[in-house]
RNA sequence: UUGUACUUGA
């Protein structure tokens, strides 16, 4: 029945993975063999919920009720390697599927180079890059915006800025998500004055910044204690309707302690507190 | 849009 791929899917996205797999007990009870996207809903929800393990036994299960793995079966198993070594496990991932006939697509790519992001492999994303245009696989924005991720991870705000460039190149346009990326690598260099200038083009070119595209300016400038910058964007944020989050706060509370700006630091705290967050 | 996948902040 569809419906209960609806709801599996409902479950990953909730994070209940012990419902998904409950679900899938219950097909069997009622007589029903899960399909393939009931399977690929339970594995999208071990992926959301961290479970490599159960993923595995899903993937060993399917032949039983004659399944055969997809694309979207490799991609959740691929995008479930989110612990810093899972670099390899991912990349025999990939030669499994390739193995099975299957051909990795413009999402898989992605997933890989999500994974390269986050195993600081960003030379290998880079790799990734290329090896999908030598298919034949168009990237995408979330292709370059991946990749900006694994060298903003790595500080290499130099070639975060090359592939906004590139991104322009392939007739794409770079969105929020491209430059806060760009933005977090001169955060991670401690470049402020390029983080801050690099938001002004955002706003230039058109695209509006968020809440992140603001904190991660935030971020940029606690390294150098510039604490009055970093309220200025708390109420510029302010100003443009946004509400600082969590992270916003945090950050500059600890600046403004740092600086012995107590009153400050009280009208921070006071907010936190009426927005139920958490003290830093 | 017709049950399933990928990208940004402490």
């Amino acid at each position: 029945h569809i419906s209960y791929g609806a709801t599996i899917t409902a479950c990953a996205y909730a994070g209940n993975l012990d419902t998904a797999l409950q679900l899938l007990a219950r097909m069997r009870a009622a007589g029903i063999t899960p399909d393939l996207v009931c399977y690929n809903a339970c594995m999208l929800a071990c992926d959301k919920a961290g479970k490599m393990d159960t993923a595995y036994e899903l993937l060993k299960k399917m032949p039983e009720d004659n399944v055969e793995p997809d694309l979207y079966t490799y991609c959740s198993l691929i995008a479930a390697c989110q612990a810093p070594d899972d670099f390899d496990r991912a990349k025999q991932l990939m030669a499994d599927l390739k193995a099975l006939g299957l051909r990795p697509n413009e999402v898989i790519y992605n997933a890989m180079m999500d994974v390269c992001a986050k195993c600081g492999k960003a030379d290998e994303a880079r790799s990734y890059l290329s090896e999908m245009r030598a298919d034949g696989v168009q990237p995408s924005l979330v292709t370059y915006n991946t990749c900006i991720s694994a060298f903003s991870r790595i500080g290499d705000s130099n070639t975060c800025m090359e592939l906004l460039q590139e991104v322009r190149h392939d007739n794409l346009k770079p969105d929020k998500i491209s430059y806060n990326g760009c933005i977090n690598a001169f955060g991670n260099t401690g470049n402020w004055p390029a983080a801050l200038t690099l938001f002004r083009g955002m706003m230039t070119a058109g695209v509006e910044p968020d809440v992140i595209s603001y904190t991660s300016c935030i971020c940029a400038l606690e390294q150098s204690n510039e604490w009055q910058k970093a309220l200025e964007l708390l109420a510029d944020m302010r100003a443009r309707g946004l509400r600082p989050g969590e992270i916003a706060l945090r950050v500059c509370t600890r600046m403004c302690a740092k600086n012995d700006k107590w009153m400050e630091v009280q009208v921070i705290l006071n907010e936190m507190d009426s927005e139920g967050f958490l003290p830093p």
